[in-house]
DNA sequence: TCCCCGAACTTGTCAATGACAAGATGGGGA
DNA sequence: TCCCCATCTTGTCATTGACAAGTTCGGGGA
């Protein structure tokens, strides 16, 4: 794309966009820069303003694509633990997008578009525990669970469990860690009628790697 | 401290830190400026590079002096729920340190020194789950503890949850929610020979929203 | 068909910053 | 006393974000 025929570019806007995601990935948005962005795209250095007004609503705009896609990736899941191994696949899968968003100094907090696709997002959260019923607060339930999922997202991604995991697929990971949450308190989704700590603890390395495979 | 009298300022790589860590927790590493904290502490633009040798050495410096305080807040804790409480604690009374810390790319992960205090912190937190003997498995409970508390203490930092704890004190929050983790299988915590376990849970509202006071 | 209006992009500029080089200062040990 | 060298200063350059003003072009209306 650094060459080009015609003045307008076609699609600047999603070219910015694309380039910023893999800056971010590679190295954070602190090395985001919106002139590298416009060289990368085979534009004039002030061309991405005309999109993003500045560096802030560039890193917004990412921020809102962020929340529609988690939004996205959660909805239709009604089984709270596979929404947080959904959570941590999102987090793993955009990981650009996952930083942006928890990061309310780099965004435009009142941006319209941001708010809209944040409770979007907000409402996935809360119907995850809208079901539970033999938990004594459901809030406070579902306030652990976002942490924990979080949590082990963030330590994921900055290659602070990684090792930890000897091997093991993330996902199944953290699939296994939810159990250590809620799984004797839904006893429907057990197969058997004892769901004690037998089979909710060990399935982990005996069946390591194929992660997830029960989901009602 | 703008104006000096004397040629050497006496104390300026502690200066500079403390003004490093008033400009990130208000505005995010970001928007850290070499030149800014050598106009707070009255000095020239280029004095700070002398201590630090360029940016990444300042925030290295910062993540270090974290690691250490983190493990110093966590040395001689010996029940896991309580080490959870102190990590949230860590996150809340030093902002700054710990969003630096969990920031690879802002860091020289190279850096000896910041190593060695990272190690430190990272022997106490393997340490809290060394005594667990009612958990399958350790290592991977301790991820979970650790999960928790660094999700929950992020979205704390981010104003993600504040609203959510309907004016309960964070930490005493955070106790309850460990407890949905741990305190069924951590039966010896329950007499009365810590006292501090009271006073700590029921200033928030009436006992009904801890959830899990059952006995095992 | 033509034109013309506004969106898309360019060119030019300024202040601020990080990084580096080279010089000035002075405190404390030999 | 003297001088070494850590500490701090001055000077400079490339890069960046932000803003202002000009240029190109495509599609809708007359």
């Amino acid at each position: 794309m650094t060459t080009r025929s015609t003045y307008h570019h076609g699609d600047l806007r999603q070219a910015v966009l694309a380039a910023a995601l893999d800056v971010i990935a590679a190295e954070g948005p602190g090395a985001l820069s919106l002139r590298d962005l416009a060289r990368r795209a085979g534009v004039s250095h002030a061309a991405p303003a005309h999109h993003f007004k500045d560096r802030t609503g560039l890193l917004t705009a990412v921020a809102a694509e962020g929340y529609d896609l988690l939004a996205g990736a959660l909805a239709g899941t009604p089984e709270l633990r596979e929404r947080g191994v959904r959570y941590v696949r999102f987090a793993m899968e955009h990981p650009a997008h996952f930083q942006v968003m928890f990061r309310p100094e780099l965004l435009r907090a009142d941006d319209p578009v941001l708010l809209a696709a944040k409770e979007r997002a907000s409402a996935e959260l809360r119907a995850g525990v809208a079901g539970l019923e033999d938990v004594p607060d459901a809030r406070e339930a579902g306030i652990a669970a976002w942490s924990l999922a979080h949590g082990f997202a963030t330590l994921l991604l900055t290659r602070n469990v990684t090792e930890a995991l000897g091997g093991r697929d993330p996902e199944e990971y953290f699939h296994s860690l939810a159990g250590l949450l809620f799984a004797e308190r839904h006893p429907r989704k057990e197969p058997k009628d004892n769901p004690r700590e037998e089979s909710r603890d060990t399935p982990g390395r005996s069946r390591k790697g194929k992660g997830r495979d029960i989901s009602p």
